[in-house]
DNA sequence: GCAGCCAGTGTGAGCGCTCACACGGAACGG
DNA sequence: CCGTTCCGTGTGAGCGCTCACACTGGCTGC
């Protein structure tokens, strides 16, 4: 290592292993066309002068900055933060950088800024993990100038122009619940929903009453919510009012407001209401009572999410990528309370 | 908004303009010295044309890029996710964009990895969230190449030399947790400890540790942790067999774990033990039953941790950042169980 | 035996921008 | 009325890299 007011440029490691430029460059990019031993010279000469290359001068000419760009909410929620992790782990090991904006409200104007943002910047894709209406209606527009993919937004939006996306299947998710409370004998589910702009809570609910309507069950007014423990203790009263024996929450957040909620009124789960979450966050396993809860592998959706985005940069057309949920039965649920 | 193959460029809004790059450059770059009805007539062809800068060109050659870099721990715990939320939002805010890292497992190697990344990206700092020791000791040879800001690491860590830094003040949390608990008539105050290796984890014990020393109490033997709620789970036999009537925890986590614990054995919270967490999660006020913690404002740290990494771009010498911690009391605290 | 080829290397141009500087002209003092 | 200052603007060079292309020499093929 030397140590120099500037840093080594690519000139320097060429003229120290008597190459030019460009042999550098092939050596640098991993061309295949060097000899062998002019390679070793040059990596020698790379790693005596520690040089680097300068990804802006490379960005400049390539006209790509090996970045992708995410568009986030600021949420610190167990499955937005999981699924950037996961993405973050694929970006960088395909050899991309990974450039975050998260957003504190995702509306229209927010959205379009974010983007802005991120693509002055040069990404060569973007993700928004942000599916609720104001979001994918500003990406609708500037679908044309860089490529995007969305997590949670799955094909049958209501939207018009479908975008390439990785999702959860959340509406099986919704009736692999549904389907376990019903078969322990309660005669309906109730339903705490997250906020109806977002497509996920869309889909959840959409399973939740399918499943029921199959089965023959009474489908009962759903109650709104907005994914948070708050609006899940808020909404104990009604479902409690409603006679709810069993309540399906948006998520897992929200079952735990529920869930103290009911504890406060005296209420036993699930000797009086059964309750069952969405995400399987770490915690649940250690609720009281243990939450049985849909899981989602959040950390798959990323990457596949990035799988995806991958595609559409080679220039295919990528099908949209489904995640599987399952039922994670814990002590949350049980028989409805006899009369 | 024109449609073309090529962008446009800067050359194209001076030919439009009918004035040099170099005035455009001003206007873009909001210079004083332009003619205000030049500057309007650069505007309009910006506008027209639909330029905007390339990033890439002029990071080349102002050897700036505006983009701080974050490597973080991947986990989706609240603490890290939040004050990264928090700090992404001021770097916005400042023109800065955010480039992350998020590891997996901190060990130097990964560390030194992810640094070396993002100084490959030309970032113009960087924010080191995951002050553990690894981390730390990867950080101190760098110092030179890049400012380096950490997120939690206080000055008086053991290690060498001090980097700058933001930081809630974790002794004075702990100590205010144990004051609570011995005003309750607690004899002494358990403790279930994060990761040893974590500055904070350590602060957080040094502070219990402190308290109860100058109260006269007995120190119990510290319970290891790791933040999980898994581990606060395990710890629930340990601490119930050493007679523990008040725990603090390394965090909200854990306690949530302990809870579940003490709730499956037939414990009373607070009856039989009292539980103050560490962090105050969304949920704390929901669980069963609502959590005493210690707040922690993790968005502010964030923007603190940004303004101390800006004035050192600006060559200052910061100081170190404070963020003070309070305590809040739910239900989870109370008189010790008589004898 | 010479056209043809390919592996291995070098050359020149240029990506889009900002920097240091040069330059004309209005404003101002003496 | 001329030197000095300032404001507003333009000029040239060059940031560090990759691209398209040109070149060399040893090899194959018929």
């Amino acid at each position: 290592m030397h140590e120099s007011a500037r840093p080594p440029v690519m000139a320097d490691v060429a003229a120290r292993a008597g190459v030019s430029l460009q042999t550098v460059s092939r050596v640098v990019n991993g061309h295949h066309a060097v000899r062998s031993d002019t390679r070793e010279r040059v990596e020698a000469a790379i790693a005596d002068l520690g040089y680097r290359v300068n990804t802006a001068a490379r960005a400049l000419v390539t006209r790509s900055s090996r970045t992708v760009g995410v568009v986030g909410v600021s949420t610190a929620e167990f499955g937005p933060t999981s699924a950037l992790h996961g993405l973050e782990a694929a970006a960088r090991a395909a050899g991309y950088a990974t450039s975050v904006v998260l957003l504190p409200d995702v509306d229209r104007a927010a959205v379009r800024a974010a983007v802005d943002n991120l693509r002055d910047l040069g990404v060569d894709g973007l993700v928004v993990i942000a599916p609720d209406d104001a979001a994918v209606a500003a990406l609708e527009a500037l679908e044309a100038s860089v490529p995007v993919v969305t997590l949670e937004a799955p094909l049958d939006a209501a939207v018009g122009g479908a975008l390439p996306s990785a999702s959860v299947d959340q509406e099986r998710g919704a009736r692999l619940a549904v389907r376990h409370l019903l078969d322990l004998g309660h005669e309906t589910v109730h339903h705490l929903t997250g906020p109806s702009d977002w497509l996920e809570a869309r889909s959840r609910e959409a399973g939740w009453r399918a499943e029921l309507e199959e089965s023959g069950a009474r489908v009962p007014e759903p109650v709104p919510g907005d994914w948070s423990a708050s609006s899940g203790h808020r909404a104990a009263q009604q479902l409690v009012d409603d006679g709810a024996t069993a309540v399906l929450t948006g998520n897992d957040q929200a079952a735990i407001g529920l869930l103290g909620a009911l504890w406060q009124r005296g209420l036993a789960v699930p000797g009086d209401v059964s309750v069952v979450g969405f995400d399987d966050v770490p915690e649940a396993p250690y609720l009281v009572p243990p939450l049985t809860t849909v899981r989602q592998d959040f950390d798959a959706l990323g990457r596949r999410c990035l799988d995806v985005l991958l595609a559409r940069l080679r220039g295919e057309e990528p099908d949209v990528q489904r995640v599987e949920p399952s039922l994670v039965v814990r002590l949350s649920t049980g028989p409805p309370p006899r009369r």
